[in-house]
RNA sequence: GCGAAAGUGGCGAAAUGGUAUACGCGCGAGUCUUAGGAGCUCGUCCCGAAAGGGGUGGGGGUUCGAGUCCCCCCUUUCGCACCA
């Protein structure tokens, strides 16, 4: 140890140690307990990024507290190194995406060692090396098997600026959750994933997850789920022997259904206008609706309804009433069945629509007036037909000119009407679903190819499993123009089909990226398996996930495709469990001022506003560095970072280092046991109460992830022992014992934010070895006994102001508190001339005087 | 428009219904120094000479006691956006 503090040089010497000693590698023969500490793996786009440096710095946080505490740590990282940034720089410099990717990684990893970060590196993995990509189409395969891989035409979110195709959740919005330009729809041949099989479990499952997952992302699952609970309901059209099918939440309006309109992509339109005068006009109009659609929509921007009227009639399966047929720009194809009954009375899209064409609104739904009385609901007065309705109502209440089911409550009612209707044969009850199948089909090249295989005698066939990898050709042409560049590759394109022998050529779409990250962490356990993705009892010892740490951006799509992927895996028969990760963290922005404005913006090069870690970790060094970042903020807040702010944490890792020097002669020399060193003084009593408490309350942090309370309460307990004012050289023995206990304890709590420092202090103080040396759980424990107060401050408060202080003890009774309290000279001033109503005495923490 | 969360010093932020502003940044004063953008010490919510009073976006309520719980309003942020 140097007198003073040189973070360089620290950092590098316990860098090296560690990957000598091999300190953070975890194996699944140790006997200790598990823990799995997982952060979402980063893209490797060459440079890391404040955000990421916060991220990791979290989880290293845990990953050391947990081994401090015993527990045999898994703590891995890789790269999900498919994607489209690789293409990009393959268009713009020439590079082929394997070398600069390869690149990127190489810097990377260099960038993650010297913040110091504690992975276990032989477990590293990237997505694009075909020992990963084997298995993404392993996966794909046993789901093609099962049918839940499957191709179908269909409209797909295509980003005009990135020719590509873009699933549902990367087009949330309307924009490309890339480049945020407006998506626009395209109809293409793709493959898909059935998620929605699963959509129902991804909803119940939830509870398994609740108390360890952000409420925040529970709800925005649950929103892009999307359940909606109602029936299906048949409108015979007259004349014809076709039924129209609607979906309803609402089938207690359907005596003030005043027409049946249809989406402009239905399919039973064309059939049902064959004959019809109108049929042109409303081919016209169907077609308007279809490039309005596919023009891209502005997000926020409500379209203005618009319809006509098909001149065909439906009939009302409750009422009998005949009803006019509609189609609509309002109505989706994509939702229900794509056709609703409109009920302007009690629906706000149907009661636009049916005011922009004077269509009548029927009142069939009234508020309920007399609740609390069995039998005794009425409709408000003046509830006729005729009365004029200024807006809808979409409220529950009580049926009104509904024939028969007149009087009841709408969840009796849609309760016993949808049973009629399902009795009667015209409807059925149904639960659908807003989220849609898993569009994983990408015109790309830097992703895993899809394993199939298209023959002109056999058609679409599954590449043996024997024949994976399929692997990328080293070279393609990138010309950016929006079909894959594998396409281009005659020798990958062309290949004997695996049935017949004869010609046939490859699928030349690739995955999904979020493919390869939905089931990574289970490659982690098993990283060098050849022959399965992972072994069943080894990813069985590590998972499930016992922390997961990322932002909060992939709250919908990598969070329920990880999901989604675990229950499948589940019906696989290769994992046990329902849900794959126990506890979620998802961490704030890193955000810096854009210069000139008074915006705060995550950090960007585009915005130039960015902070180079490297040039941080120069400045101030890693441990600095990543103490500020967990300090500043408790770690679900947006950071705004602020230069000074680094130079506060400096200092504090300065102070705590001198203090060790001051002291190290006088500690390493011997080490007395508690018994052996006498009396303590009360100053010594003091500094060790407050060691004790502050390993109660960081150990209290820790396990709830206030990282940056626990830092407040480490600064503390340094205050404490620079104001512990013995020297050394006049220091008794017992005393030399509590400034040791207290420095040991600071110097190993310290090591989740400062580990180099850390390390180098433990030396210091006399350890060999390390702090993770044999695996010893050194985390200290807390004496209840030390850390209780020998003298409390009691604050007296009259009718709730404070008035006064006296001094107790944790034993002074409720009676000696409030006698105490009454006897006080000031309280006596402010209590004379009044009546004390009541004392309220809450032991150990204060007395409230009620005076009249 | 709908929904959710959050509003505490100059700033980042603390506070099981029990002394509001811990810890840090910044700022001020002092000290050491040839010098210091270093270190150390002290101070730092507002009004007031003091006694005391006020104070957690605004208004009301529950309670002996409210930053914390309840209701209304304002502001900000985020999510969703024709989902039948």
């Amino acid at each position: 140890m140097d007198e003073k503090y040189y973070p360089e040089k620290i950092e590098e010497k316990w860098q090296a140690r560690w990957r000598e000693s091999g300190a953070f590698e975890a194996d699944e023969g140790d006997p200790r307990e598990k823990f799995y500490c997982l952060e979402m793996l980063p893209y490797p786009s060459g440079f890391l990024h404040m955000g990421h440096v916060r991220n990791y710095s979290i989880g290293d946080a845990l990953a050391w507290y947990k081994r401090l505490r015993g527990f045999n740590v898994l703590h891995p990282i890789g790269w999900d190194s498919f994607g489209q940034p690789a293409e990009q720089a393959a268009i713009k410099r020439g590079i082929m995406p394997r070398e600069w990717t390869e690149k990127n990684i190489a810097h990377m990893r260099g960038q993650l060692q010297r913040l110091g970060t504690s992975y276990d590196w032989r477990r590293e993995i990237a997505a694009h090396r075909p020992d990963y990509y084997k298995w993404d189409q392993w996966f794909f395969l046993k789901m093609y098997e099962r049918g839940l891989a499957y191709k179908r035409k269909s409209p797909v979110n295509w980003c005009p600026k990135e020719q590509t195709v873009l699933s549902n959740e990367q087009s949330s919005g309307g924009v490309c959750w890339r480049c945020g330009t407006p998506v626009i729809k395209k109809e293409l041949e793709q493959w898909f994933v059935r998620i929605t099989d699963y959509a129902e479990a991804l909803l119940e499952d939830m509870k398994e997850i609740e108390a360890g997952w952000p409420e925040k992302v529970l709800k925005r699952q649950r929103d892009w789920i999307g359940r909606s609970r109602g029936a299906y309901v048949d409108f015979q059209i007259e004349g014809t022997d076709e039924r129209v099918r609607v979906f309803t939440t609402r089938i207690d309006t359907i005596y003030g259904a005043n027409a049946i309109v249809l989406a402009a992509e239905h399919p039973l339109l064309a059939e049902l206008m064959k004959a019809s005068p109108l049929k042109g006009d409303v081919e016209q109009f169907t077609q308007r609706v279809r490039v309005e659609r596919n023009r891209a929509t502005e997000p926020g921007a409500e379209e203005e309804k618009e319809g006509i009227n098909t001149g065909l009639v439906a009939v009302n399966p409750f009422s009998g009433e005949r009803v006019p047929v509609w189609v609509a720009n309002y109505v989706l194809m994509e939702y229900g069945t794509g056709a609703v009954m409109a009920v302007p009375a009690h629906d706000e899209r149907d009661f636009d629509f049916a005011q922009k064409y004077t269509l009548p609104i029927k009142q069939v739904i009234a508020p309920v007036t007399h609740a609390e009385e069995p039998g005794g609901f009425e409709p408000q007065p003046g509830m006729d037909q005729s009365t004029e309705m200024k807006w809808a109502t979409t409220a529950y209440g009580v049926l009104v000119n509904s024939g028969e089911w007149s009087g009841k409550l709408s969840d009796v009612a849609i309760r016993e009407m949808t049973e009629f209707a399902a009795a009667k044969g015209f409807g059925e009850a149904k639960t659908i679903y807003r989220i849609r199948d898993w569009g994983i089909s990408r015109q790309r090249f830097w992703g895993a190819p899809i394993p199939i295989i298209y023959c002109e005698k056999c058609g679409t066939v599954a590449v043996p499993e024997k024949d994976l990898p399929v692997q990328l050709p080293e070279h393609a042409e990138f010309t950016g123009t929006g079909e894959s560049p594998l396409a281009g590759v005659a020798e990958f394109v062309n290949v004997s089909c695996p049935k017949c022998d004869g010609a046939a050529r490859r699928e030349t779409d690739t995955m999904d990226t979020f493919v390869d990250s939905s089931w990574y962490f289970f490659r982690y356990c098993d990283p060098r398996n050849n022959d399965a993705p992972f072994d069943k009892e080894i990813a069985a010892h590590w998972t499930p996930v016992d922390q997961y740490i990322g932002g909060d951006s992939h709250a919908v799509m990598h969070l329920i495709y990880t999901r989604f992927w675990s229950k499948m895996m589940r019906d696989l028969g290769l994992v046990k469990f329902n849900e794959p990760i126990k506890r979620l963290l998802t961490q704030g922005m890193v955000t810096n001022r854009v210069e000139g404005t008074d915006e705060w913006k995550a950090m960007s090069k585009s915005l130039g506003n960015g902070v180079d870690p490297d040039e941080m970790i120069e400045a101030y060094g890693a441990d600095a560095a990543r103490l500020f970042v967990l300090f500043a903020a408790p770690p679900e807040n947006e950071l705004r970072w602020q230069e000074t702010g680094i130079e506060g944490a400096v200092r504090f890792l300065q102070r705590v280092y001198k203090m060790v020097w001051r002291w190290r002669e006088r500690l390493s020399a011997t080490r007395d046991d508690e018994q052996s060193v006498g009396e303590f003084t009360s100053e010594a009593r003091a500094l060790r109460r407050k060691t004790h408490q502050t390993i109660a309350r960081i150990t209290d942090d820790f396990e709830q992830l206030h990282f940056n309370t626990s830092v407040a309460a480490l600064m503390e307990l340094s205050n404490a022992l620079g104001d512990f004012e013995v020297k050394p050289q006049d220091a008794t023995a017992s005393d030399v014992y509590a400034v040791r206990e207290t420095l040991e304890a600071l110097v190993v709590m310290l090591a989740p934010f400062a580990p180099h420092a850390s390390e180098e202090m433990w030396e210091s103080l006399g350890h060999a070895g390390g702090l993770l040396n044999e695996g010893e759980a050194r985390w200290p424990v807390a004496n209840a006994e030390l850390a209780r107060k020998e003298a409390l401050e009691i604050p007296v408060q009259i009718n709730g102001k404070l008035r006064a202080r006296i001094t107790a003890t944790p034993e002074t009774s409720e009676e000696e508190l409030r006698a105490a309290a009454l006897a006080d000279e000031k309280v006596r001033a402010w209590t004379e001339g009044h009546e004390v109503v009541k004392v309220v005495v809450v032991p150990q923490r204060l007395v409230n005087i009620v005076v009249k």
